[in-house]
DNA sequence: ATTAGTGTACCGTCCGGACGGTACTGTCAA
DNA sequence: TTGACAGTACCGTCCGGACGGTACACTAAT
């Protein structure tokens, strides 16, 4: 351990780009994770993983609750931004959020590996994490149902979702091209109805 | 506990009831898994709430991994048996399927509670498990691509399965009645196209 | 009918090991 | 000097699971 981080220390220069140490933690955590199953993510190993040592570690984050919770608020906040919803912006025209919704999918969607497996050893050790994303979705499914057509503003949320969740477990039996197809398909009905409001020529 | 077990002893008789012995301690899994979260299922726990000792648990499931696989399959079977997929049934009919799928949601969701944590404290120990949950996937979607209009029959599985996903993490903002909506919304176009195959009457 | 044997279902204890977290002492660049 | 770590040593807890024992039912030979 010793050599690999003074490999480390040589080759990175002290701490030029140590700001972001928080954020290698993070993403070491992902990783270890990822490599290790949910449940095992222990803190020896994301320290050792982001090349410092567990008392470095504990000086980013106190303890672990406070690493997980980490984990949770920026996944959270990467689907937000991607999905254009301003952390508490005014609350926007439910068309244009299932819109963003299916947009962001794809665009967010170069995941960095295992983020999932971070995400669920979050939740399996703190249920209550999972809070706020259960707000988040309220505040969604909220702007959604007062969209013209919020069936179809539903069902493209819930697509998301699921395509989501498929990649969550990384079982996602679809290829990139039919999920862009089945979003752009949902996409352009919603498109349609934002510009023909008030004419009832929409098949439902 | 000496006095608990003597009375189960005389109450039950021997072992009349006993042979649901196994699934007495598949839903205590479940429950405790609800109770102290998912990452913190322990034996202990699991055989305290079965009524059971620990050396009674592990007779029924030698190791810990036994236990949650056996958590896994019940999931998925109980998935695969309302869905009306028999477990390697001939190649059905892609509409068919989907239909099943979207009935499938609401017939077997009066979930034992906390099942859903179950599943993940199974995941999250070991991410092998979802082995079998792939493969289903893969099935399913393989019969819903030669449905006619492919589309509409994913958009059907990708929708119950957000829906599904929403309710493992305890987080569906969707009222019953909405869901049950939508999901009847897509079911009676599903069944529209079973009926005329060939006619192009079908707005996309 | 008694005895012995076999299998099942379960009890209770024990142990090695891992993990989270604390505490304290360097170190070293800015 | 101070912030940002490194490194080490350790404690208490908890967990999985191996193990040996027990209580009972059933069968089969005697």
């Amino acid at each position: 351990m010793h050599e690999i981080t003074s490999e480390k220390r040589t080759a990175s220069r002290g701490k030029g780009e140590r700001k972001n140490a928080r954020q290698r933690i993070l993403d070491a955590a992902l990783a270890v994770a990822h490599d290790v199953g949910p449940a095992h993510l222990s803190l020896d190993a994301v320290a050792e993983r982001a090349g410092i040592s567990k008392g470095g570690l504990l000086y980013h984050f106190p303890t672990k609750q406070a690493l997980l919770q980490a984990i949770v608020e920026s996944h959270l906040a990467a689907i937000e931004t991607a999905a254009g919803i301003s952390a508490e912006a005014p609350p926007q025209d439910g068309n244009a959020i299932a819109i963003g919704l299916l947009r962001s999918y794809c665009t967010a969607s170069p995941r960095k590996a295992g983020g999932a497996q971070g995400f669920l050893a979050a939740i399996a050790e703190t249920p209550s994490l999972l809070d706020p994303i259960r707000a988040h979705n309220v505040r969604i499914v909220d702007c959604l149902r007062k969209a013209p057509e919020a069936d179809l503003a539903l069902i493209s949320f819930l697509v998301v979702e699921g395509m989501r969740s498929l990649e969550l477990f990384d079982s996602n039996p679809l290829s990139r091209g039919e999920c862009e197809s089945i979003l752009m398909r949902l996409k352009d009905r919603l498109e349609a109805n934002g510009l023909e409001r008030a004419a009832g020529t929409i098949p439902s």
